[in-house]
DNA sequence: CGGTATCCTTCTCGATACTG
DNA sequence: CAGTATCGAGAAGGATACCG
């Protein structure tokens, strides 16, 4: 057979359609406010007081973000004053078991990465 | 019995500590960087020309970073010229499994993402 | 080869003020 | 309530040059 194959460096599997996609969808805030939509529907300001320290323009932008990709429906559901509610999409919903697997590995491996912490930092100092 | 237990507004699953922590391992650069390490340990210039348009700067403090937090191990295998390999660590590979969700996540749902967003920039033009 | 150091631009993000 | 608009500080990131 002919040889297409002889990469000395084989391609990157993560191309950059795909590491885009989980760059708008993995960010610091963007796995906040999916993990609190995956437990329930919230408003605006809900999210924002259940969210520490996030500034209503990030999390506007996020919100956005996230809209757009799919992974949250915005619902209007009053007018005067305005009510909004932020939902969790079906397609949103496919992230749920990858953000609780990350939060889990988070958790499990967190002691470890603090012990390697300090041993680079004492190594370099 | 007393109530410590009514959080109108509940507390966040996902700490500062775990978003820091995801933040520097979920990063643009790190998962690629990653993903190529659990396939084989790599030279600096070999990761530099596999993953298309990364700088020195970048890769360098990528790695760096991924050193500190124990995902990586950094061995200088030769001298004159100098000659370093970088390897994924026992506690890097923790994250294979999933860094390969992830990356089956973004080849699975892609389409969806591509029709939610042409839908989305449709309606808002 | 595998980096540092420096400059400089770009983008992010918070603070603040205002609106339908 | 749920945003938009604007400004400015600071961090991220590229280009370039040089070093052990």
């Amino acid at each position: 057979m002919a040889e297409t194959a002889k990469p000395a460096t084989d391609p990157p599997r993560l191309d950059s359609a795909h590491r885009e996609l989980l760059d708008q969808v993995l960010d610091k805030w963007s796995l906040q406010v999916l993990d609190r939509l995956c437990e329930r529907p919230s408003r605006f300001n809900e999210l924002r007081r259940a969210i520490p320290v996030v500034t209503q323009k990030s999390l506007t932008a996020t919100l956005r973000r996230l809209e757009r990709n799919g992974m949250v429906d915005r619902v209007i559901v009053g007018t005067r004053p305005i009510a909004v509610e932020y939902r969790i999409s079906a397609l949103g919903k496919t992230l749920q078991g990858l953000i609780d697997a990350l939060l889990h590995w988070s958790t499990t491996n967190m002691p470890d990465v603090e012990r390697a912490r300090e041993r680079f930092d004492r190594q370099g100092d």
